[in-house]
DNA sequence: AGAGCGATGGCCT
DNA sequence: GGCCATCGCTCTA
């Protein structure tokens, strides 16, 4: 495909780049094999946004978020999960995009075993399954998404009539922002819309 | 030192 | 779908 992920990334806004991810693949190599899908939901985040970790500024712990776009933001929460983003934007716009659903591709069987459940609507569908099904955490923090062992391919920007935007999940400030993007239908969202 | 933050699984309806 | 129990990191003080 004739995309750059960064310089694709890199000139969008979180909101467009949210809605650019969708239908693209992730694929992750590990020793025990790699895994693979399709991002099907997705949510933006920018630093305008009090719902953004970069709200108050450059941290310790965002400080991937200000760096080039097509890199990784993982964070860690509810004190076991880890979350991943890829972040959008001109570097020191602190904007990425949270994925927060995946159909699985590749490596179902690995994926399964991992999340402790053979139903492959459940596999992926919430951003702490997601980076458990493909063995994500802070090592990988501000990876290079170009490259293994963890990358994206970017897909065909897909059709605005099949997106559904809502309200993002889990957040207190900014609910009534409509940055959560989903393939319409698709039954590997976490949350049916 | 302490408040704030948030995803999942299991249960139910 | 809703309700509930579960925890440790991050930031500001």
């Amino acid at each position: 495909m004739g995309f750059n992920l960064h310089k694709d990334l890199g000139k969008l806004s979180a909101r467009d780049a949210a809605e650019r991810l969708l239908g693209s693949m992730l694929v992750r190599e590990t020793a025990s094999g790699s895994v693979s899908g399709i991002i099907v939901e997705t949510e933006a985040y920018d630093q305008s946004d009090k719902a953004s970790h970069t709200y108050r500024g450059l941290t310790n712990r965002n400080y991937v978020m200000f760096g080039p776009a097509g890199s990784s933001y993982v964070y860690f929460t509810y004190g076991m999960h880890y979350c991943v983003n890829v972040v959008v934007g001109p570097e020191g716009m602190g904007a990425s995009v949270l994925l927060r659903a995946i159909e699985p591709l590749t490596g179902i069987e690995l994926m399964a075993f991992r999340r402790l459940t053979t139903d492959i609507r459940k596999i992926c569908n919430g951003p702490a399954k997601i980076c458990q099904a493909f063995s994500i955490n802070k090592e990988l923090n501000g990876h290079d998404l170009k490259k293994p062992p963890l990358y994206l391919e970017l897909n065909d920007p897909i059709a605005t009539k099949k997106i559904v935007w809502t309200e993002r999940i889990g957040i207190r400030e900014n609910k009534t922002l409509l940055w959560r993007a989903c393939i319409k239908d698709s039954p590997f969202v976490s949350r049916q819309v």
